[in-house]
DNA sequence: TGATTCTCCCATAATTTTGCGGAAATCCTT
DNA sequence: AAGGATTTCCGCAAAATTATGGGAGAATCA
């Protein structure tokens, strides 16, 4: 689930955006002031949207002590004066997409779910963090503290489908297709073997499983 | 089928528009006043479209009535005036879409469509909120104010059955055929049953029971 | 080729969920 | 308020699903 903190300093549009974006099952929370939302910068949220327009630290500052903190964390203007939509555009604010007043609260839904797609549908290229656990999905190696642990061409696959899909149930069926192909005709009963030899490599690792369902990674 | 209501005082236009909105197979009821749409809001249409400048009781109020009523219900609006336009977009008036007149019927439709579909076709991506649960229906995980809530697969289907029907009613032979498949030859008991087991874990759900008929899960 | 590892499968044990009978409680009708 | 129908509740047994240990065959690698 993706956290998302929003700076506006209109109470009213503010709960309203809240509102939306908790709709969509992500966690949010707002801030009326910059100076507030500068202080919680170090909760390294997945996306901000920051009004530019603030009675005390504004967007342009904000953007600024983001960006300074994690380059990569995406951060989406909105604003009313054209002047600051010119100089979103213009300079190099570092902002990943921007919205002008009045807007629909849904279409803001779209721009970060775009936003958020493009950032996290190729977790293949960064390194995945599972409490202890760092997976290096290109390289197919997976740390513990530092210290390697070996696994086999499977059960690599097999964490792989579910670091990626954290929380999300796969049944026996998906994991056959995803692990094995679905040119596969033995039993499905394999998964289970996998999933046990999983488990006892990645101890640390809460494969849940659900009674008539499948399996699931839960969060961390 | 979808019903959809449209409210204006156009009678014209509104004669129109009914032809169009009937051509796409949709039920359509059509009111000439607030007053009237207003007292059909407990009918729960599928999508209403609204008029803003009305004799009586203008958009804003019935929109606010409807929402009251039920939050996820889809509104589009429609007006002529400038000024009414940046007051649907800008503030908190939880229109889904609004539309400037004039426009072509057809571009109503259109619109009409993308939000039925959005509305309907996607209800697995979003989340459910009913009182303090949170229900993620592809997670098959549903929470209460953040902690998580056991259910066994049957319960969890049971659930979810409600869920997105909230406030209709459902017969036993309905729930059977949902969550046991049209192949289940037992008897009818055993829905009795789950329910009682859903509402054990999920104390908060309002399953009422229909005295001969079935059950509902009442609105929050 | 031989040794080692990996994968698959089977049988059995352990676990979880579900079904069912009957009694108690509740609801509706008259 | 009584009586019949319906629903709820309870606990246990049956059924379904999953975990586990072990062994055979396949693949891999030196």
């Amino acid at each position: 689930m993706h956290t998302i903190y929003l700076v506006d300093d209109e109470v009213n549009l503010n709960r309203v955006l809240v509102k939306y974006l908790e709709q969509e099952g992500w966690q949010v929370k707002s801030f009326t002031s910059g100076e507030a939302a500068a202080s919680a910068i170090i909760e390294k949220p997945d996306l901000w949207i920051l009004d530019i327009m603030l009675p005390d630290v504004d967007g342009f500052q904000l953007i600024k002590r983001i960006k300074a903190h994690d380059e990569t964390t995406p951060v989406i203007f909105i604003s009313a004066r054209d002047e600051d939509i010119d100089k979103i555009i213009g300079l190099e604010m570092g902002s990943d997409d921007y919205i002008a007043k009045p807007f629909l609260p849904r279409e803001l839904v779209i721009r970060v779910k775009k936003i958020l797609a493009r950032t996290y549908v190729t977790p293949k290229t960064g390194v995945i963090r599972y409490g202890d656990y760092t997976i290096y999905p290109e390289k197919r190696i997976i740390e513990e503290n530092g210290q390697e642990i070996d696994l086999t061409s499977k059960e690599y696959d097999l964490l792989i489908l579910f670091a990626t899909q954290i929380g999300t149930p796969m049944s026996r069926e998906q994991i056959l297709i995803s692990v094995w192909g679905d040119d596969y005709f033995g039993s499905d009963r394999v998964v289970d073997d996998l999933v046990r030899r999983v488990r006892k490599k990645l101890s640390k690792l809460e494969l849940e499983t659900i009674y008539g369902i499948g399996y699931r990674l839960v969060a961390a």
